[in-house]
DNA sequence: AACTTCCGCAACCGCCGTTTA
DNA sequence: ATAAACGGCGGTTGCGGAAGT
């Protein structure tokens, strides 16, 4: 035989081998433990010398979007949401570049989400999601009703500091800040969850959790995934770095400047109802009255 | 309770630019 | 210099569970 013809038959039975689909615990474990020995990258050898019939693709995508200790789990929180609306404002679906805006969220994660959500309740608006028409029906009502909620779930600081926000002059403006220091701390744990393996008997495990720092790989009790309060649903929550306000607002957005955001879409147009109302009168005879609802309602999804 | 529809999300696919041999 | 392999990105799909009837 050929030597070629014996080549891309191996090949072919290499490709048979292949698994797809859901992972199982064992592969998310391998892979984990070849990470912590051997580093990431070079990800169709690290697919291979883990044991793993996955091609380096799919490792890759596993590590990144799922297992990596710094990845961030559960709802976007409204800081997280106006971020997206407003960073794919200036650069639409670079989905990679806004991910990096939001430290442990992935590119896929705000994708789905824009997907999902976004693109659902323009649908429903019957407008195209990357319109002039939807942009300014998410700054007019949908980014003042984040803030609200914003205002409302976070603690008094954050009241006081928007007052004391609106005194000053608006200098904000919404550039990537590269002079906030990136996690001071150690990424937050991988944690296995049973519940991430639905078709899988796991009534003899426990979850697993590996410390990033020592990827040492420690047992420990189910604990709810996520706890109470938007600021708190997540392990690596950063405490806001501003020499003047919300200090005390440990809300996870260190590399983007959320208190400028916010200030640039109050002074757009304003935080009280009759500015929000002014804004929609403003907004022309397109925008109305369902509409408004429509969007008020997207932030309670 | 059974069935259908809808929704969210993990994973795959294809393309393209970069790196490596 | 060039072809193959790799890595990254955005688009799309399909499955499982929730919600609705």
């Amino acid at each position: 035989m050929p030597t070629a013809t014996k080549k891309v038959r191996q090949s072919n039975e290499e490709d048979m081998e292949l698994r797809k689909g859901p992972w199982t615990i064992e592969e998310d474990s391998m892979l984990i433990h070849y990470i912590a020995c051997h580093g990431e990258g070079r990800w169709n050898l690290l697919a291979k010398c883990a044991g793993l019939k996955r091609t380096g693709k799919s490792c890759r995508l596993r590590w990144l979007n799922y297992l990596k200790p710094d990845v961030k789990r559960g709802n976007l929180t409204p800081q997280e949401q106006l971020l997206i609306l407003e960073l794919h404002s200036k650069w639409g679906n670079r989905w990679s570049k806004i991910a990096q805006h939001l430290p442990g969220r992935t590119d896929n994660e705000i994708k789905n989400y824009w997907r999902t959500r976004v693109q659902k309740q323009a649908r429903q608006l019957n407008i195209e999601s990357n319109s002039q028409r939807f942009l300014d029906a998410v700054k007019c009502f949908w980014m003042p009703r984040l803030l609200q909620k914003m205002e409302q779930s976070s603690s008094p600081t954050f009241n006081s500091s928007l007052t004391s926000m609106n005194s000053q002059s608006s200098s904000a403006h919404l550039s990537p800040n590269p002079t906030v220091p990136l996690s001071p701390s150690s990424p937050p744990p991988i944690k296995i969850d049973n519940s991430n393996y639905p078709n899988q008997n796991l009534s003899s495990l426990t979850s697993t959790t590996i410390h990033s720092d020592s990827m040492k790989v420690t047992e420990q009790p189910q604990v709810p995934e996520h706890p109470a309060g938007p600021f708190q649903a997540f392990g690596n929550t950063h405490h806001y770095n501003h020499p003047n306000l919300i200090d005390s607002w440990s809300v996870d957005s260190r590399t983007y400047d959320m208190e400028a955001l916010a200030l640039e879409t109050m002074s757009a147009m304003g935080t009280n109802e009759n500015s929000l109302l002014d804004c929609h009168m403003a907004g022309g005879d397109w925008l109305c009255d369902n509409m408004v609802d429509s969007l008020w309602n997207m932030t309670e999804m």
